[in-house]
DNA sequence: TAATAACCTACTAATATACTCGGGTAAATA
DNA sequence: TATTTACCCGAGTATATTAGTAGGTTATTA
């Protein structure tokens, strides 16, 4: 099982998405700034979600992505499982061959954390975390901070204008 | 977070290690053999739970290893985390500072994960999955395997020294 | 037609996993 | 005391994955 930056980029990169989304498609040169995340990256990561049908894209300038359905139908173990293989805790992926084979000594017991992690992650959505305060707190301060940087590369644009 | 098979192996041989410790220490070569776990790797895996008091060495013939308490005392949690260096979700480790200093839009998110992985596994002991049902049928079949492979290599022994 | 932004492919540095190899060292047995 | 057993330790290595670069193509809009 691997829980990585990839995993928790793309379920950042949604949150965004689903955070911004009121106003037509979102760019992910607009993820990229708010988030942080690199924007080669972001392409990789959304080019797995649109094959999963989590997010549909528009072309062209003004373009960039929406979420395909509402923000209540997506959970965070849909996003997790669509840029990792999964979050399955076995070795074997279920298969129960994980000595050669055969059953191994544990694998029940990593069954089990599996379903535990999948139910925990199948019952969290898009809106649920949009709603959360920790969320929101954040969020407003990233909005800030990249109205701020905009704002100064504006800044430097017109002083390179008129200097 | 990682959980490979790493964390799964050193479960995998605590288990083997509660399951056959009636019979004073249980060697390393015991457990590769029973568990398809190469020598050397165990070797490592158990210098690292034996940092972590987890497990008593026994030097010289006959030796190997012994728990270092009672099976009912020592949780799944607690190995994963002495080979592992935890089962962390965040990429912070809980710091806070994901994204550039500050807070990343789905930390709480990935600490609500890492509690909820860490409790369930906290909440099982080696006795527990000693008693559980099919623990035993596996090691069961494993028992009779390595019988049956220390027979067979005995019988060639025999017939080396006969032919 | 120029700019924008999705889309696609390939490459790369860094890291971790899952080992192997080769030597030690401590303790029991013959 | 010699030998065996099995722990102990460090270095090295193949493979895979992550995270990110680079450079292009296609579609849309102003």
């Amino acid at each position: 099982m691997r829980l990585t930056t990839k995993g928790r980029y793309a379920v950042t990169a949604m949150l965004d998405l689903a955070l911004h989304s009121d106003s037509g498609p979102v760019s992910l040169s607009d993820i990229s700034n708010r988030q942080g995340i690199s924007l080669s990256y972001l392409e990789q990561l959304f080019a797995k979600l649109r094959k999963q049908n989590l997010v549909l894209s528009v072309r062209g300038p003004g373009g960039g992505y929406r979420l395909s359905r509402d923000r209540g139908d997506i959970f965070v173990a849909q996003i997790v499982d669509a840029v990792n293989e999964s979050v399955d805790a076995t070795g074997c992926k279920g298969r129960s061959d994980c000595q050669g084979g055969n059953t191994c000594l544990t694998h029940h017991l990593w069954c089990d954390l599996s379903d535990q992690i999948h139910d925990f992650l199948s019952g969290i959505s898009l809106e649920k975390l949009v709603q959360r305060q920790d969320v929101r707190e954040v969020a407003e301060r990233q909005d800030n901070d990249s109205k701020m940087a905009s704002c100064a590369s504006q800044e430097k644009i017109t002083a390179a204008l008129i200097g």
